[in-house]
DNA sequence: ACCTGAACACCGTTCAAGT
DNA sequence: ACCTGAACACCGTTCAAGT
């Protein structure tokens, strides 16, 4: 970032790849994310991602992972500018200490994550079967476990708390993706059978509402000592 | 199935490509399953799938991703039987009437629809981006209307509850493919941050008893209007 | 109707080469 | 160090042809 731009060096960068392949991902869908088409997007051939990325594209999709689950990353309108390195004033890390409630922090991890989920919607498959070691993800389990130790709760609850949790996160907004428009297209073919669906197909359901409430009554239900 | 066998037929079906497919991601994991591989483990041409799945590849997705949700389906041990006509006695169809309570239809639901799950992870991210409105979701669908109109929820209520249940048991089952062996290899690299997670990381939690657990607390928590 | 065989337009990745 | 260009072993899919 300081040295010239000489003949050979097209700027290219970990990050500004991660971008424009979520761009990709985004605008066409992961199918159709591939080398020589980013290589293209970058303006570059298709193997200088590979120095970037010498394990190539499964490396590529772990760092697009990786990307996504960092919530706490400043994020430009383009995502493309480099300037975030005001945050918090406090720590130069990055690592701000955060004095908020427990429970303020759990649903502020809680939101963004599935905005940044929903955001990236095409890279779901991703992240399954992915191992979550990395930093953000270990930052993450951070946060949760240090916010639900807070709460009250000891050793394996804690562990049990923050799996249901970041299963509660995942699992609405992947149902939010399936089923968008579900009540569409159905009503055609179930006249007789599917009584129930057929006359609550029509009705929608605001998923944002529902899943700030899903997320209190989970909240709630944790840390209360019922589970 | 009731001709012979001519030169030109391999006994192909759409059933024997889904098992053998399926046979492939459970052993190799999806990327491996192509076209090609599945035509040489049925001992055909690639290009004979065709005939039974026009659409292609994404078609066989389609129809590989039913196959798992249709979780009443009887199951043969290697599920290459066809002798599976004898389920209730009382209907012939397959849509055998349950007359037992509702939160026990539920319950059998989630821990069947998650042992498919698991058993055939390696197809999860198939489930993601494709619109569940094949008979087998409009089933299991059917089945959780009912229940919770059964259990005295109402309209709005109904969906919400539905959404939850299905939500709770894919964000389950993820995390639970996701974090398989989390615990090994972290401790090395974060000594002092993330205080919580070394000192938590060792303890292990049964997957099984925590699934059961989450699930009567939803279903508790959904049955009992605080939500 | 059901399957084959060759062909086409892609793909991820390797490797030697350029600057 | 960073990127190019050609090459290799694959893909999914089409299409005409066989029986």
């Amino acid at each position: 970032m300081i040295g010239g731009v000489s003949r050979n060096n097209a700027g290219l960068s970990a990050d500004r790849i991660i971008t424009e392949a979520l761009r990709i991902i985004d605008g066409q869908g992961l199918r159709r994310l591939t080398m020589r088409r980013l290589g293209d997007a970058l303006e570059v051939e298709a193997m200088a991602v590979y120095h970037h990325f010498p394990l190539g594209k499964e490396q590529l999709f772990d760092a697009i992972v990786e990307y996504i689950t960092d919530v706490s990353r400043p994020r430009g309108t383009d995502a493309e500018t480099d300037a975030g390195a005001e945050e918090s004033d406090t720590e130069a890390d990055g690592a701000a200490e955060d004095d908020r409630p427990w429970d303020e922090r759990l649903r502020t991890w809680a939101h963004d994550y599935r905005a940044a989920l929903l955001r990236h919607s095409g890279a779901l498959p991703l992240f399954i079967n992915r191992r979550p070691d990395t930093e953000a993800a270990l930052r993450a389990l951070e946060l949760q476990y240090a916010a639900f130790a807070e709460a009250g709760l000891e050793g394996a609850d804690i562990v049990r708390a923050a799996s249901a949790l970041e299963a509660y996160v995942t699992g609405a907004v992947i149902r939010e993706v399936r089923g968008e428009g579900l009540a569409s297209a159905q009503s055609a073919a179930l006249d007789g059978r599917f009584g129930h669906v057929a006359h609550l197909g029509e009705l929608t359901v605001d998923a944002d509402q529902a899943f700030g409430d899903g997320l209190e009554a989970l909240l709630r239900s944790l840390t209360s000592g019922t589970v």
